[in-house]
DNA sequence: AACCTTATGTGCAGTACCGAACAGAGCTTC
DNA sequence: GAAGCTCTGTTCGGTACTGCACATAAGGTT
């Protein structure tokens, strides 16, 4: 198979054997939302050609996206830290498809074999680096900047140059207006950097994208290269 | 010892032979900087009373605060999670007391011992509670709420209502400008919540600086607590 | 076709922040 | 007690957002 999970591929045989026999393969609905916070999970999910957005949610319903999670990795990482239950709500931000297994199974061959213990502090690392800088990211860098930086992680995470969402679920995630995301898409249409029209997404011309995002998205990447099971 | 590191604390007998041999206990100068960003960590500080204050700098120097490490923590989990450097810098926000032990030693005993790694999976979620509670908070609140919430922060891990720290030193933090610092402790103070002069702050009204504080505060501390070693 | 729903576009007043420049005030040093 | 530094206070113009209101457009449904 010419797409596959990260994570799973980088296991041994023995873990897969472990591992493969309560392996499901699942299809996510965009919007699908898999946890909501303060959830205990049954399921870990491992996208393949999905993306999972792991989305902070105040009192009020205002929220921000605090990470991404493609086929580099799984959600939700709060399983192994043994806190009982999810503190981000998990959305399908791409419909797709994923591996699931259950978690307690995955807690078991956590806390008893390193390999995959291994594997999963490594990518709590990246994503611990992708939260933080998306904070600041949140803080100093214009509507435009993020939006780019928006795209290119999604495009990174899927087969092809479309992605299929919506201005009002773009403004979700960056926590900003809705208008703000058309203001900021037309202006990368007049440059015709995207296309467009009522949520599918064409990406015309990739390395102006990257131009014209902020640094954030080629720190994250960086590290994310850095700390990639090999 | 009245004061003491919650999880140094909550270590058994057996653990703490183990450690305590090579522990120092020692003093932390304000504005210190215990670690760099993407360097290698050779020891980890666990704070008694003082403050440690995780910092994600970007290219240009502009910086925000992505968590704050007290008695309750230590600095820098990265340490555990493989990636061999840290990602923040880690500063030091409030002089005072700290242990200190050799990071490979703690390693070993993480690698080897799931006491210590239960204690410690559990902090890394509170961390990362905490960081996303605050990314959130960046995009949403005002500079006079999180200034609120900042003070808090710093109060619970003090003894006594004083504060050390300049308002440069917040804006820093909270990757603001100087002069909204200025502008918004001025409102506190007129409001008779909080008193300063050149470093030095008194908080007079606890209560109140809560009601002025967002919800982040008391979010990040319930689960603080939810997740505390018993 | 007519209708409904959802997605996108536009305009406008209001606000919270920013950058820069500068003034005063309190410790420190000699 | 003068000079120098650091910390704090204030002002001003500019900007990037926000909230609200509403127009247009592009599917889907009957």
């Amino acid at each position: 198979m010419l797409r596959q999970n990260h994570l799973l591929i980088a296991l041994s045989e023995a873990a897969k054997k472990r591992l493969f026999g309560q392996i499901e393969w699942v299809a996510l609905q965009q919007g699908e939302i898999l946890y909501e916070s303060s959830e205990t999970m049954s399921h870990v999910y491992f996208p393949v050609d999905s993306i999972i957005s792991l989305l902070h949610v105040m009192g009020n319903g205002d929220s921000a996206e605090v990470s991404v999670v493609g086929n580099e990795g799984l959600a939700d990482i709060s399983l192994f830290l043994g806190g009982d239950s999810t503190f981000s709500r998990a959305v399908v931000q791409s419909a797709g498809r994923a591996y699931r297994i259950p978690g307690k199974l995955l807690q078991d061959e956590f806390n008893h074999h390193s390999e995959l213990k291994i594997l999963i502090l490594r990518y709590i690392q990246t994503l611990i680096i992708q939260m933080s800088q998306t904070s600041v990211c949140n803080r100093y860098h214009s509507i435009l900047q993020q939006l780019c930086r928006c795209l290119l992680l999604s495009l990174d995470r899927l087969p092809g140059n479309q992605l299929t969402m919506t201005q009002k679920l773009i403004s979700d995630m960056l926590g900003v207006r809705r208008e703000g995301i058309t203001e900021a898409a037309g202006i990368l249409r007049k440059l015709g950097v995207i296309e467009y029209s009522r949520g599918h997404i064409t990406v015309l011309d990739r390395h102006k994208l990257e131009q014209l995002s902020c640094e954030c998205y080629a720190i994250v990447n960086q590290e994310a290269d850095r700390l990639r099971p090999r």
